[in-house]
DNA sequence: GTCAAAATAGAATCGGTATTCTAGTATACA
DNA sequence: TGTATACTAGAATACCGATTCTATTTTGAC
């Protein structure tokens, strides 16, 4: 009983993603996702307590989905692969590798993690840092302080930082990216086998 | 003829970087910088006609403050010095770093740079491009679009992405990334003479 | 058909922040 | 000592965006 639902929590979801990816974040107004989705800001109220939950269920279905494939490689062994997921992944998903690069969550969110979400965020964070600690230990023999931080920076940051600068100007990554990103992580981390 | 200055343009500018820095942009507000100048908000606006002309003030001094060094080791040719300038500035100026490092301009200005400022905006980035673009030449034989990529990539993207992780966690970047900046760049341009 | 539940609608609040306004103050010079 | 001037002061205003409130509409069950 009641009545049919017209509007669903991923179209608001959605048309957030693309009001920041194209505005950035000052342009994110729950009025400016509702005249998005041709809704009324009503609306979206009901299916979001506030624009912080709404931002987060986003935020995470964006790292969720980028995080799957990059762990998939990493558990396969694929080292020079996981650290090029980046730049294929922002080929492929570009609005979303614009929300998770160019912008950092406390940019979106005024407040803190809703309650309702931290619990997500950790299991992220740990699958994270699990992985990787294997991987490093598989690949450098020792998951040490220093090996892990050369992970950190062979596997992520370095891709993140080339590919940054093609985000910003609302361009695709070019194939020289890739390129950087391998030779770097061959020379930081050393060939693969 | 007139009162005696009680406060200075340098005291408020310097107050709304040690808010940026510690607070992030979002509590960079007029009144926040009168507070933390002890002074009164009215007392701000006698020395800035707007709150974007603080901040761009605020930006332009730290940037042309980051890039004379940088300029300095790139002109005397010392590819793999300038590329470790950034962890060694960020040591120097902490909440300097964060200012520049971790928020994007846009972030912290609501509208477009005040049309005073632009000439210092274009000169930064003219000289910039002119002294990659001349020792790249030196240094890879031919400014071509990819050798500047990769110069781009080796200077500035990843000494950049080396030093995030650790200004977000409020920590001194440790001696490991300047080796994983030097080996990178190695990698990438070649062994220095 | 009628009722209750689930949703839509959008106008009305409410709070926070940049900016403006109107007075008051101190100093140099006559 | 008087006065013009550059400055300090902080209260009042204006605006913008999140959130709330009060209908209204649609639908399934009886």
């Amino acid at each position: 009983m009641g009545r049919k639902p017209r509007y669903t929590d991923d179209l608001f979801i959605d048309a957030a993603l693309q009001i920041v990816s194209m505005e950035g974040p000052s342009g994110l107004t729950m009025a400016a996702v509702a005249r998005r989705a041709k809704a009324p800001v009503g609306s979206v109220y009901h299916r979001f307590p506030s624009k912080d939950v709404l931002v987060a269920e986003l935020w995470l279905r964006t790292v969720e989905s980028f995080q799957e494939g990059f762990l998939k490689l990493l558990k396969q062994g694929n080292g020079s692969g996981a650290a090029m997921y980046t730049p294929r992944w922002v080929r492929q998903h570009f609005n979303e590798a614009r929300l998770l690069l160019l912008h950092r969550r406390d940019e979106l969110m005024t407040g803190d993690w809703p309650d309702k979400l931290t619990d997500r965020t950790y299991r992220l964070a740990g699958q994270l840092e699990r992985c990787l600690e294997e991987f490093t230990q598989g690949c450098l023999g020792e998951a040490t302080d220093d090996n892990l931080q050369r992970m950190l920076f062979a596997l992520i940051d370095v891709p993140y930082a080339a590919v940054k600068r093609y985000l910003q100007a609302g361009q695709s990554p070019p194939a020289i990216v890739d390129e950087l990103v391998c030779e770097t992580y061959s020379a930081v981390i050393g060939e693969e086998k």
